[in-house]
DNA sequence: CAAATATCGTACTGATCGGTAGATAGCCGA
DNA sequence: TCGGCTATCTACCGATCAGTACGATATTTG
């Protein structure tokens, strides 16, 4: 392998080439139009119809490169994930006032959950989470993972902020579960000032 | 019987007997278990097959006795709905004290949406409102209209219990929105034990 | 008893579902 | 320019979906 090393470090390691034709779509951008559709319709509602209609590509194209329905549909999971942590950890950074980054925690997730106003959706998790019949294991698990590392970004908020741990477990359980009330009222079309208004009010009682 | 038979307008006022063959099921157990299965599988992923089955009555009587599969969920939305009203109302009567009140209330709920246990199902009406796409119109009327009563019975509480309007609408949402997360970490799988200790530091919170 | 009426059980319908076979098109290294 | 490889396209597959036609059955009325 030494002397092969020497060639294939550019043709194996770098993704400049593979071998075939190459692909027509780009992969992410294909992802996040599958994340919306699923996001607006739930698992079972979304067909493939309607899934290649949003993604630009046809049926054979989604199955090579993403795999079946659940395959997809686990990596949209995945990705949503990313971006929640991500959002509510950068939200979370500063411990130092609790309340302002509490607020700012849930204003985040508001916009995330009311945006486009002419189709809110919620939280992608929650949703997830409720049509369970129709999915497989891995999917839940992502899922129920997904939804435990939220809650344990917001413990060590809460520790960071100086409360013990079992106050700091409690009080992220709390939060937890306003936010995923939240999530559904913003999928019932309550306005995003009005959610503000009563995290605002959640705040105030916790703070 | 024999009065009844005497004065002839029990023919048409009273449903003693309807000409043709009998209905050979009860309708309304026929209604709860159409309940349940919507319930635990959500609109799109209950089929008829698994509706019959769970009703024991043939798909010709469903349609016979119910309408189509839309009109069935709708029935099963009024009659959850019907319960839920009553059953808060009932937690929620004595406005004297406020703290047990809720409390109580929040113990019914968790205990309706983590029984039974293998099978938690959270709240029909906050896992109905994530369907949106596949329901009609109508439906989602009903839905939105059920919680918005749950909504304006906690107001109505929190007003006899001595707050100002405003306050108690504020109130009232935040209560509202809590009682929405317990319901989807019931359907997560989150222990009712645990929903319950939560429902306590909120009210604990709130009163 | 027979006519009328409504339900029930079997077996079917067309539509749509998720998924795929097979041929074609585009890119590589040689 | 050619063989190997992979993506793409059209068209299709069996399974399942919601909904129904139809004959048999059970009950009331006359």
């Amino acid at each position: 392998m030494g002397v092969k090393d020497f060639v294939s470090i550019s043709m194996e390691t770098n993704p400049a080439r593979a071998p075939g034709r190459p692909r027509s779509f780009d992969v992410d951008s294909a992802l996040d139009a599958a994340t919306r559709v699923f996001w607006s319709r739930g698992y079972s509602d979304a067909s493939l119809d309607d899934l290649t209609g949003a993604m630009g590509i046809s049926r054979p194209s989604l199955y090579g490169a993403f795999g079946d329905k659940q395959a997809l549909y686990l990596k949209c999971i995945e990705r949503y994930r990313g971006w929640v942590e991500a959002a509510i950890g950068a939200a979370l950074l500063d411990s130092a006032h609790p309340h302002a980054s509490l607020l700012r925690m849930f204003s985040d997730a508001i916009a995330l959950y009311t945006t486009p106003a002419s189709e809110p959706r919620g939280c992608l998790l929650a949703s997830a989470s409720l049509s369970e019949a129709a999915l497989s294991q891995v999917s839940r698990d992502s899922i129920a993972q997904a939804l435990a590392t939220v809650e344990a970004v917001l413990a060590d908020f809460f520790r960071r902020s100086g409360l013990a741990d079992k106050l700091a477990g409690e009080r992220a359980r709390l939060t937890a579960t306003f936010l995923y009330g939240i999530s559904s009222r913003a999928r019932l079309g309550v306005a995003a000032q009005t959610l503000l208004e009563d995290a605002e009010r959640f705040v105030d009682l916790l703070a």
